[in-house]
RNA sequence: GGGCUGGUAGCUCAAUGGUAGAGCAGCGUCCUUUUAAGUCGUUGGUUCUGGGUUCGAAUCCCAGCCAGCCCA
């Protein structure tokens, strides 16, 4: 300590602060920690042990039973008000806040002395009896406190939170302490996610992890991010889709598997767009995409009664309610583009009429150098599935939009697939699987043009072992949480969206003022 | 990649070519049941960055950085 600034005690007086540093935040907490630690205590090296948390504390409420119920609790201070000789704060933490009643006579002068130096934003813990104030909130009656971590930077403002979606999105863990709404959303994601894992856990589905650097990666069509392995001296792709692998289970004998995984796609960021995203692929033996029907209503209802506790939500961007308990429409591809184009001959007509037909209903990207099929699916993509608010699978997709999946056999230009269309939002597409290797050897070399390389021959070989007949689906699991969440955007419900670095600077230190 | 919008105190926002302000937070005072507590006083600015126009720029112009929305 420097001679000329007063020795701080355990009573809890401080340095005096230098008017003019007093607007420097920081330099205000750092100096409080400083006079903490020569006065022999560190609050970096405390602990406390809660035995409740907020809502459980306030449940633990007897009513009649004042200061009878002791519980210990912990979080970080969020309001301080102070009434001079006593002082109402209230604490966070994981399930909610609770508020702290805490009276100088009460637990005494040095240690009044002491809450009073702390600073919104500090994490304490405290101990005291549930009462109810004359307002009739549940609150601890404090007979002690311990200040475990010291906040050296101040909160957003209380009232507004945080606004600017850059730091919301930069520093996630202020928008989460501050944005009650989107500490919400975000924990139903994690409600979501487990709610999934336990209806596939019920239905005896396995949980699988699988490689997310593959030398092919496959299963999709999309642009892969590549790295490098140092001791191999090889590149590797990220994975793109989990396909694959997946389906090499089945071959190698595990019937019902799933995983959730982080996929990623070297593309464009948009509302609906991280280029890492997560997806539950499921595949189940001895089902079809039929049986995968039945399966993603069911896995929707589930959640929507365990985690979001309806099955009614209300569409924000049109304004629709959407009811997962009702049926849910089942449309072939073919009929929405006849319905569209109101052509009942679409599909019989040439590349040519299909080029005017889209330029008439001012599809401005379609190039002449498109494939047929293309031009078709720009209707569907750009015309039909952002209209697709309530649930709705659109089934028999051409057969040139996947080469994973079974030809119908009624009608050979389309496949054994639905896409599950909600919200105008493609949720989920499942195929009955293609299992044949002579068939799907064909399909890959065909979508490869030359590009052997592109194609997974271990795959391949693996289906040549016998693959049992499966439906396979894989559920978008970002845009689910999209839809149920109401989220505006796939970064709403990401903790940690891609982001363009930020200008790389060092946290300004901020010295003490005695330093 | 293109268009539009935004970036001002720690946070939320004002200030439309003429002295950069308010609320919250901070600092100091009063207050032992508050609820965005109240009260009196008070500190605090690289107006995103760099150029330019002008007697004078947060404001107008150019370039850049970052973000959001729309489009691709």
């Amino acid at each position: 300590m420097p001679r000329n600034l007063p020795r701080a005690t355990l009573n809890g007086s401080m340095s005096e602060i230098p008017p003019e540093m007093s607007h420097d935040q920081p330099a205000v907490r750092r100096q409080k920690l400083a006079d903490l630690r020569a006065a022999g205590t560190d609050p970096f090296r405390a602990n406390v042990a809660p035995t409740h948390f907020s809502a459980e504390a306030l449940k633990a409420y007897v009513e009649g039973q004042e200061n009878v119920v002791g519980v210990a609790v912990a979080g970080r201070l969020v309001v301080i008000r102070d009434m001079g000789k006593s002082q109402f704060v209230k604490i966070q933490d994981q399930e909610g806040t609770i508020q702290l009643y805490v009276k100088k006579d009460v637990i005494g002068d040095e240690a009044y002395a002491a809450f009073k130096k702390l600073d919104l934003g500090d994490i304490i813990g405290a101990v005291g009896t549930l009462f109810k104030t004359k307002s009739g909130e549940i609150t601890v009656r404090a007979d002690r406190f311990t200040l475990v971590a010291k906040a050296l930077r101040p909160l957003p403002e209380k009232w507004h939170g945080l606004t600017d979606p850059e730091q919301v999105y930069r520093q996630r863990y202020l928008d989460l302490i501050v944005n009650a709404e989107s500490r919400k959303r975000l924990m139903l994601r994690s409600r979501i996610v487990a709610g999934v894992r336990r209806f596939l856990e019920d239905r005896r589905f396995i949980e699988v992890e699988t490689p997310v650097l593959q030398s092919v990666a496959g299963g999709a069509a999309a642009r892969p991010f590549t790295t490098h392995h140092n001791a191999l001296g090889v590149d590797f792709f990220l994975r793109i889709s989990l396909e694959l692998y997946l389906k090499r289970l089945l071959v190698g004998g595990y019937d019902r598997v799933f995983e959730i995984g982080r996929n990623f796609r070297n593309e464009g960021i948009s509302r609906r767009h991280n280029p890492e995203f997560t997806m539950l692929e499921v595949y189940q033996a001895y089902s079809d995409h039929r049986g995968m029907m039945v399966l993603i209503k069911d896995l929707i209802l589930t959640l929507c009664r365990d985690a979001l506790g309806t099955t009614t939500i209300r569409h924000a961007a049109s304004g629709q309610d959407i009811d997962f308990a009702g049926a849910w429409r089942e449309v072939t591809y073919k009929d929405l583009i006849r319905a569209e184009t109101g052509d009942p001959e679409w599909f019989a007509r040439s590349k040519a009429e299909h080029l005017a037909a889209a330029e008439k209903l001012g599809l401005k990207d379609v190039q002449a150098s498109w494939e047929d099929f293309e031009i078709t699916n720009e209707i569907f993509s750009k015309r039909i599935e952002p209209a697709l608010i309530q649930p709705t699978f659109v089934l028999n997709l051409p057969k040139e939009l996947c080469p994973l999946a079974k030809i119908n056999a009624a009608d050979p230009e389309t496949l054994d697939v639905f896409e599950l269309c909600i919200g105008g939002m493609e949720i989920a597409p499942a195929y009955s699987e293609q299992n044949d290797p002579d068939v799907q050897r064909a399909m890959f070399e065909k979508q490869a043009g030359g590009e052997q390389q592109s194609i997974d021959q271990d795959f391949l070989l693996a289906l040549e072992y016998g693959m049992p007949p499966a439906g396979g689906m894989g559920v978008g699991i970002d845009r689910l949480c999209i839809l149920l969440t109401g989220a505006e955007s796939i970064r709403d419900v990401i903790l940690f969206p891609l982001l363009r670095p930020a200008a790389v600077t060092q946290p300004e230190t901020h010295a003490p003022i005695d330093s």
